[in-house]
DNA sequence: CAACTTTCTAGACAGTGTCTAGTGTCTCCG
DNA sequence: CGGAGACACTAGACACTGTCTAGAAAGTTG
């Protein structure tokens, strides 16, 4: 455990936890494999058993953290009282992830590394269903499909924007959260929102 | 002009021109000061009398899609045959900017460019303006301050969010046009929309 | 205990951004 | 007209990067 065994035992784990500090502070292209290597260390080559890429790791990191948001989500959910509760719930929990987290954020959302592997995608699929299904779950008819989806859709806009806005420095963190406040309100008031609810504005 | 002349005469211009082609076909992470200077056919120091750094040069890249976009926003400002029209309008120009330039559009919105340079910082502050301007020009009354601003930023954070799904895959480009759709008739018809219309729906 | 797989080391290679010193070219002022 | 200074560029160097390779060490399994 002192002296290092030829086997470090738990690198990858290491790597994942050393890479995301780096993401979060310096950002996503300061990231360099031989840095964490040495931080860790370990010779400049040994990453490559666990991440044959550097793009292997930012996906990795991407998964890890579409997973915690997606968790996050998930309290959100449960912790909603009601429909429009849980609603400014998943927003503000969103904007707060994509505010804490904005570095993170922005690799996820990036370009080449959302498109490149099946797993990143599929994680950021748990995330929107997470989302979806919050929403699925609100009125107590089920809602029509293409509406559902509509809304939706308007919702993780409404979301993913204010966070942008957020993270690029354009709006303060209050005024993203008056933001999506206002337009959870909106959408619930919509003749959209009216018809994805079944006529009830307080479902359970 | 044949031979090259020791002054290349419009290096800078000639950078910019590939340094954007480069970033729209292989990302802003692609991008080689090096190879830009082999294309130019200037040896690999003479960037750097233009762009101090790597940096500088996507600073400016993203100043001028910014330029750009304001100029699409206004030719689309000035489409517009009624409020709501406009509404659409600037919604659908700054989509359709986002997916045909969807690389810019991320290095224009990554941190580590929007924040460093006042001239970045300007550059948006433009285009965020003729959002506002064209919202505010809307309504006959002047509308109440704070609640033109709140308009006009979930108005911006809409059309943001509906851009980045599109762009990150997640959406086909005709369902972000129908989410700023969506969003903007929800915006129009809440509330929040008819104060800063000033209780009217179509002003000119 | 032997075979096999995984994890790591160590060296090499091509490529990068950045810095520096020096040189060719242009412009402008006396 | 000519010289001086500003500017654009060249060429070489440095430290650093990601990636690939061959091989050694350690763990695992039969």
């Amino acid at each position: 455990m002192t002296s290092q065994p030829f086997h470090h035992g738990n690198l990858r784990a290491v790597l994942l936890e050393r890479a995301e500090a780096v993401v979060r502070e310096r950002g996503a292209d300061a990231l360099s494999l031989r840095e964490l290597a040495r931080e860790a260390g370990v010779s400049h080559g040994a990453p490559r058993s666990h991440f044959i890429d550097r793009q292997a790791l930012l996906d990795a990191l991407a998964v890890q953290g579409f997973d915690r948001l997606t968790e996050r989500l998930r309290a959100a959910r449960e912790a909603g009282r009601s429909f429009e509760d849980r609603f400014h719930r998943l927003a503000r929990a969103y904007v707060g992830f994509a505010v804490d987290d904005a570095a993170l954020m922005e690799l996820m959302f990036s370009m080449k590394t959302t498109g490149s592997t099946p797993a990143v995608a599929d994680a950021a699929g748990r995330m929107f269903d997470v989302l979806g299904d919050a929403l699925a779950k609100g009125s107590t008819t089920p809602p029509h499909p293409v509406d559902g989806e509509r809304f939706g859709l308007v919702f993780a806009a409404a979301v993913q924007g204010a966070a942008a806005l957020v993270t690029t420095g354009r709006v303060s963190r209050e005024q993203g959260e008056r933001i999506v406040d206002d337009a959870a309100s909106m959408l619930l008031r919509s003749e959209l929102g009216a018809r994805v609810l079944g006529g009830r504005s307080d479902a359970r």
